[in-house]
DNA sequence: CCCATCTATGACTTCGAATGCAATTTTTTT
DNA sequence: AAAAAAATTGCATTCGAAGTCATAGATGGG
């Protein structure tokens, strides 16, 4: 078993000495200096092209991966950013989107999901540690956590949350308009009289901005019969809120505004086989996000679909931006909303 | 101004100085030396209690984190797992789930999505060099990157996807078993005589599992009368297949078997309010996978659900064993779905 | 009170890739 | 052909935390 070894089995040996292939490996391999390696998994490294491709048989030989957690030692980039958000089960294709268009840029998303109210701090403790180069935040922080994130120079867009009062980038659908749009739709053209509004939880800014608007609206236009409830965003609490304005009004208003689609769903069922009532014959429901069940002929939901592709697409390109340059001014993007199933409504 | 500094001052200057605070910055504003920093950051490491209160007041006034990427480089471990999920629109809770588990445990996650077949070669090199400690797939892999996981020692767990001819871990539902239930319902209960199958996209193993047992199971039964059609998973594509089933078959079958709930809905929106059918009434309809919208009351989908909560525990266990132990063997665990809404069926 | 046994601590090295700088080779210019 | 300029290459250092090892200090037994 003398036999010369052929390129194969020297790498096969070479690769089984040590768990993983580092650049000296491939430059010994290659009979060249590490620094060489390296400099051929730069772009614009000063290799000539001799060098490269020998440098490159050795990589392909030996399987050899640049170790990216070095290299962010080294570099103080990771190429990393964070995406923290509360409720995934909601906004799954606001993640889906961040994550393809980050990734189709070279940048890895680390994600950090908050679960009812788990601790943003120690959330947060781990985004420092790992050194992301950038955060995108569907949740809502504090202003002293807002405070941390310039404090350590880490760049931070906020998906859906805008902080009027604080300067700090976010991207965001325009809540006001949106709710304006709808309410507008249901007195103007529908002639509807008496209201029923479900918000959101609590703690969540936009739930108060759409529910504050639609009270406010309702008011401006000289609507009196009002009642709001409040539910907590999901299906389950938009039945129950049909309950409790039965409860609290004695009969259904002739339209309910939801502060989101989930609601909204739930208050059509509830309506619709606990109530035998017809929707929108009987009662108008209206919610807010335009998810995809809204344009399902069960539903033609009349809803403000926000434009999750577009506000992605500039939440990923702020983020990199700042990420490139971190003086940059914080900006706050807002988009438009735009009407579903609006011709659907009750005249 | 050469009044005294206080701490404060003091550790905001030494902050000012460079960008972050290293443990050697801890370690010389506390007088001690760099390693007694380390030291206090590892359980059961040899410090005096007072080296400790020394240290972790240093830590506190210049907001010390320790970097997890310097400790990653030397320790070999990232504490990090990658996630891999092909379509994240149709199994939000996976993801969810699998990130609060992972998060529990101290592990962070890196998300990959892979939109209508991107490169998968491209994202497990990516995968390779974030040195990842192990890996979750919810995608279809060739059997030739399943066996770079073992050249490089990264432990893989696949999600809801049984390789039935490689030594692998996984976690899956029963399809064949879930299927089987279905069938034998419609067929035994609810004597429907005559079928239509939606099969979901072609490259999904799943998809075809649940097809194929559905086939077989009528055939086992003695049902002649199945039409077969295809459709990729989506709400539309099961509105599409009615009409399809439709041209095919001339008129409408007894039942629809759907590979998933969202194509199930489809088919139930499509036959109410596209050919004015009641469901169950006219033509009974039944999904697989149990998603949230199943048990609204608009569909009260008969499905099988799977039991995510406890497919992915089972998922991050497995993973995070062959992590701390890598030459444990691979494992495939398969649990029951359960059947939802079964009551609702047409006798 | 001295030597043995621990405990606590610091100096130094390591992980793997990137980079400034100097040395070398190649190319260009005269 | 010599000198100058440019392009390559390698050496040595760096990033920040962890671990090895040797030593200073504390404790205890006799």
């Amino acid at each position: 078993m003398a036999a010369k070894l052929t390129n194969s089995t020297k790498s096969e040996l070479f690769a089984a000495k040590k768990r993983h292939v580092t650049s000296y490996d491939v430059a010994q391999y290659a009979g060249v200096s590490q620094s060489a390696v390296s400099r051929c998994f730069k772009s614009g490294g000063s290799v000539s092209r001799k060098m490269r491709e020998r440098v490159m048989k050795a990589v392909e030989e030996l399987g050899y991966q640049p170790n990216a957690i070095a290299r962010g030692l080294i570099t103080r980039r990771s190429n990393m950013v964070a995406v923290i958000v509360s409720n995934l089960n909601y906004y799954p294709e606001v993640l889906s989107q961040l994550s393809a268009r980050f990734t189709e840029r070279g940048v890895h998303v680390l994600l950090f999901t908050l679960d009812q109210e788990s601790d943003v701090g120690r959330i947060l403790d781990q985004v420092w540690q790992y050194q992301v180069d950038g955060v995108v935040v569907a949740a809502h922080l504090a202003p002293g956590e807002i405070e941390a994130f310039n404090k350590r120079n880490v760049p931070l867009v906020f998906y859906n949350r805008a902080y009027s009062d604080i300067p700090v980038s976010s991207v965001s659908c325009d809540q006001v308009e949106g709710q304006r749009i709808l309410v507008n739709l249901l007195v103007k053209n529908g002639s509807h009289k008496s209201f029923a509004v479900v918000s959101g939880p609590a703690d969540s800014v936009v739930s108060m901005q759409r529910t504050r608007e639609a009270m406010n609206r309702l008011h401006d236009l000289g609507i009196e019969d009002i009642v709001q409830v409040s539910g907590d965003y999901s299906y389950d609490s938009g039945r129950d809120a049909v309950d409790r304005v039965m409860a609290q009004r004695g009969a259904l208003p002739d339209a309910i505004i939801c502060a989101n689609d989930m609601m909204a769903f739930g208050c059509m069922d509830q309506l619709r086989y606990g109530y035998d009532l017809r929707v929108p014959e009987d009662v108008s429901v209206v919610g807010f996000d335009g998810v995809r069940a809204a344009g399902w002929s069960s539903f033609n939901l009349v809803t403000i679909q926000q434009p999750v592709d577009r506000m992605a697409e500039a939440a990923v390109q702020m983020l990199l931006d700042r990420v490139e340059n971190y003086v940059l001014p914080p900006e706050k993007r807002i988009f438009s909303g735009v009407l579903r199933n609006g011709a659907t409504i009750r005249n």
